[in-house]
DNA sequence: ATAAACTTTCAATAATTTTTGAAAGTTAAA
DNA sequence: TTTAACTTTCAAAAATTATTGAAAGTTTAT
């Protein structure tokens, strides 16, 4: 295969996966771009490579920006702003863990943390089935969140290394 | 607060939470009903329950059928069909992880396999970065792939609790 | 101060995804 | 059979989400 269909290969699979996994297709798009390139880009070339608006490549550098996934070059003696990725895949997946752990595990334990003291009859079976089934999710959540926060934390290559050992 | 209203939003928040990740919220919101409901429910009581039409909801039945979520339930003399969801928040997440693997890691597997034979220079950036990235992409892959073999075979409990006591 | 280079905003539009509901299909009892 | 109970299908409509592009905003150099 050639680079040129490879890279567009690429590009696509990862906006194909991105949108399976509640990310907005051209946001995962224009990360596969950035990955695959070996110097920052500017707006414009972003816009160039994947044929979409100035407003959407701003508003999705902004995103990627914000989910921490990219960063902003500035060329000394240049107005425009460069775009470059991370590139380390595992960086990569920390910083989405980190990103959704906040935005949602965090505003669910809240919720089921809450829902853990309505108020009802043992004798109800509609309170006993809504009791424990709140409850086997609060403690797989927990469980999520404490693998999560260790993930975060973690040194490259340590967690999965460890995890995988154990298994052996 | 009470059994309605906590139900209630037990279903607004589990159907917002599958959205986020990339599951239609009404199916979300179909499986939070049955996660909570004592018995099986017929697709009129789901209707109802939900506010949906027969087509949406037998629909979304099926489509949690062939997640493993949901099965469906008959009683005898009657010709109508319940449903009822698997309640095991560890066995759910099981079913979950086999599902999204099957659908979608394993294409992923294969598609980073063809990448990872592109031809090219090494003299050329753009290649090398390809290279790189992919690889390290293809390495994250497999180790999540292999975690969740593990997972999807692991007994109940067994699995969280060991990656758990190792960061003690 | 003005202009030029560049970035951001957002209302309108387009694309995609979800839902509806009535008709067609199926199954089992009479 | 025929009928009645129930399930499935799918084209059309509605709802949601993403994209455009031109105008407004900002910053820097002169």
């Amino acid at each position: 295969m050639e680079l040129v269909e490879a890279r567009q290969k690429f590009i696509e699979t990862w906006g194909k996966l991105g949108s399976e996994w509640g990310i907005n297709r051209t946001m995962a798009q224009v990360h596969a771009l950035l990955l695959i390139s070996p110097e920052a880009l500017t707006t414009e070339e972003v816009m160039e490579a994947l044929s979409i608006s100035r407003g959407n490549a701003n508003m999705t550098l902004r995103d990627l920006i914000s989910w921490g996934l990219v960063e902003k070059q500035l060329k000394p003696g240049e107005r425009k702003e460069y775009f470059f990725a991370e590139k380390d895949a595992w960086t990569i997946a920390r910083q989405v863990a980190q990103e959704r752990k906040k935005r949602e595990l965090d505003p669910l334990l809240k919720v089921l943390n809450d829902l853990s003291e309505v108020k009802g009859s043992e004798k109800d079976p509609a309170y006993k089935t809504f009791k424990s089934s709140v409850k086997g999710i609060t403690k797989l959540s927990a469980n999520v969140n404490k693998t999560l926060e260790t993930m975060i934390k973690a040194e490259e290559n340590w967690f999965w290394g460890s995890i995988l050992k154990i298994f052996k």
